[in-house]
DNA sequence: GGTGCATAGTCAAATCATCGGTATATAAAG
DNA sequence: CTTTATATACCGATGATTTGACTATGCACC
C-alpha cells in the first residue's frame, strides 16, 4: 500500500469525508507536509472504491456546490489496521538498526542518539 | 519513499551487504512475508546510488562469482531515520483512529464523536 | 470584475516496482 | 553427463500509482 493510499483510508477512519475534506484532513494530520494533488485523490478513491476498501456514502449540496461522502468499509479499516501492523514492524527493525549503528563522527563508545529523534528508540 | 527503497535501506542499516544478501535480510526481517525481486533491488540500488543514499563499499570474488558490498552513507541514514519518524507519526493516527472507530457489531451511536472516547487509546 | 477559496474532476507524463528473463559458477542429483 | 538447485548480478518490458498541470463552478471579499 502507497502513502497516500494510507492517508486516505487513514482520512477516511475517522469518518465520512469528501473529496477535498480528505485533502484537508490529510494535510492537517501531516502537520501541512504533505499536500495530496486531486490527481491522485481521485484516482485513488476510484480504486479503492472497485476493491471495495471504501464505499460512496452520501451526496450533499451545499451552496449550490455538491459534495459527495466517502467512508471507509469493513474491508477498509481492516486492510488499514493490517498495513498499520506491516508498519510497526518495519519501523521497529529499522529504528533499532540505526540506534545501533555506529556514526562516522563518533568515538566508539558514543552513548545513545541525541537531537531530534525524540520518542523511544528500542 | 517506498517500502522497498526502506526495505533496502533498513537491510544496510545494519552493515554493508550485497546484493543477494540484502534479498535474504529482507525475507528475514519480513518473516519471509516480503521477497524482493532481482530486479527490484538492482534498479532501486542504481537509483539509491545516484541519490548518495547509498554507495559502492568494495567488491568480492567468492567462488569465481562477483559480490559487490553496498553500504548507507550518512545521507542515508538521515534519510532513513527521518522516514521513521514520518511512519510512526502516521501509523499512530491511524492506529489511534481506529481504536476509535464504532464497529459493526457495536450498537449505534452517533457518527460525530460523542462522549464514548474515554476508553483505552492506545 | 478580479482574486481567492472550496469543491469536483480529467489526462498525460513520470516514477517506481514487478515480472520474467539472461548469464555465470559450483555442487548435488539423476 | 545432463539436469536441477543455489548463489550471484543484471536487463527489458510492462504495469500500477502518483504527480503535475490543467478545466470548471459558485460564492465571498475587496
Amino acid at each position: 500500500m502507497q502513502e497516500p493510499t494510507f492517508l486516505i483510508l487513514t482520512a477516511l477512519a475517522e469518518g465520512a469525508r469528501h473529496g477535498y475534506g480528505i485533502i484537508s484532513d490529510i494535510e492537517r494530520i501531516s502537520d501541512g507536509r504533505t499536500r495530496m494533488r486531486a490527481g491522485t485523490l481521485y484516482a485513488a478513491l476510484d480504486r479503492l472504491q472497485a476493491e471495495r476498501l471504501i464505499a460512496s456514502d452520501r451526496e450533499e449540496v451545499v451552496d449550490g456546490r455538491l459534495r459527495r461522502y466517502y467512508r471507509l468499509t469493513e474491508d477498509g479499516a481492516a486492510a488499514l489496521a493490517a498495513e498499520v501492523e506491516a508498519l510497526r514492524r518495519r519501523t521497529e527493525v529499522a529504528a533499532r538498526r540505526l540506534a545501533a549503528r555506529p556514526r562516522l563522527g563518533d568515538a566508539m563508545f558514543a552513548p545513545l542518539p541525541t537531537g531530534r529523534l525524540s520518542g523511544g528508540l528500542r
